[in-house]
DNA sequence: ATATTTGTTAATGTAAGGTTAAAAGTAAGA
DNA sequence: TCTTACTTTTAACCTTACATTAACAAATAT
């Protein structure tokens, strides 16, 4: 399974500090988003799924603790850390009360703000853990449990799923008896949509028929060139 | 309801420093409990029941980080902060490593700490609520206690644990018949997600499953690129 | 009919996990 | 201080799991 790379969206005005400190971020193997002002930083936050926020404080337009504000109110949870050239208390406290997670001053050493970023993002992760998505299905006469990636026929013994074979199962559980479009799959699960995904999850379909063969109430149906269709009869 | 306060371990060697700082603390509806030197903070450490340390990192006998180390090792969660006079680079890396929650270079603004204790104890409010306090497990025929850490059969010889063995299969329980993620363990037991820690877990895995042999009810199953589960039929 | 899409099986390459042993690091005793 | 016992990390090697690609057959659309 291949690793995510964390996503930090960094809002920074200054375009030569700014590029560097991403670039140095990149290199560290996380995913940057660089917002060039607070407007664009709060657009490309509500876009994108983030891990971390680092703000610039001194920024026009938008200051770093009006962003934070504002993106404190869309999300209490992501972590936030302050950039300021000024070490001024007032600026440190009131960074704190918008609910900072850190703070550095410029100029900051490189690898401490990676430890820093490390650290923070830990710490989240291991809070973060319980989130209690949809994990299980009955589909017919069987028992998918997406979490612990089996599926069980009947209270029989558990088939265990590949990554690719349980979550393919679980879009299409999530449609069923309706079209999963095969455009919906690949981009959700396979993140691109071309010739060879293509390909790769008729393959993942074909497993699953298989499997599925135990219940002959239970199948996958195609819908020419739409997609798939999970049905129980 | 009564408001219970919390308590802070504060090992400061200076005895000015560290009278004001306890003093500033209190006034601050703090309960604090100082040591003067890293021997007696362990001590006092092991005694009481805090909700976060303060150390200061140059001190006789034993250094702050020696101390984090051994309080590390009895509690995973707690949260950490360094106080030092020097502001140097290594320090700061050394303290994130042994987990440390922050770091602030004396002279530093009291407001600012107030603020940074106010922070993560809340951080920490919401996170350990369940899971924090449980060290007895029954797992099928065994009995774990890993506050002492030592796994018992059915009554017999306690096999002794080591540290590492007892937070990884103390985890294993919290999580019994249910995924543990492979990160959550590296990030909580190892502080880090890596080849090396991850190798260093399956090695851990391997001990733990031979110990738990006695008992064929037992077992680690892996769930590929996920985690581990333990179950108990 | 013939191009396109889908079905299925097999082959291949890579990543993850299992196991054991050696090396390195620590703690405590002699 | 040296020794010894023990914990943890690093390394090596092997096995298993997975995803992709290829190849070819079958179905479907134009």
């Amino acid at each position: 399974m291949e690793e995510q790379k964390k996503k930090i969206l960094l809002v920074e005005d200054d375009p030569n500090f700014g590029t560097v400190l991403k670039d140095y971020l990149m290199m560290n193997d996380y995913d940057v988003v660089h917002a060039k002002n607070g407007m664009e930083g709060f657009e490309k936050f509500k876009k994108g799924d983030f891990d971390l926020c680092i703000l610039d404080v001194m920024m026009p337009y938008k200051d770093g603790f009006t962003l934070a504000k504002e993106i404190r109110e869309k999300n209490t949870d992501i972590p936030i850390v302050f950039l300021t050239a000024k070490a001024m208390k007032e600026d440190v406290l009131k960074g704190y009360k918008v609910g900072a997670d850190d703070y550095l001053n410029k100029p900051f050493d490189s690898e401490v703000l990676l430890m820093k970023i490390k650290a923070i993002i830990q710490r989240k992760a291991t809070e973060t853990i319980s989130d209690s998505k949809q994990f299980e299905f009955k589909i017919g006469g069987f028992d998918l449990n997406s979490k612990l990636r089996f599926l069980r026929y009947k209270g029989g013994d558990p088939i265990k799923l590949s990554p690719k074979e349980n979550e393919l199962l679980r879009l299409l559980a999530l449609h069923e008896n309706d079209l999963m479009p095969r455009e919906l799959a690949l981009t959700k699960i396979w993140r691109d949509d071309n010739y060879f995904t293509s390909r790769s999850m008729d393959v993942y379909i074909a497993k699953l028929r298989k499997y599925l063969k135990l219940d002959d109430k239970v199948e996958i149906l195609n819908i020419h060139g739409e997609g798939f269709r999970l049905v129980v009869n």
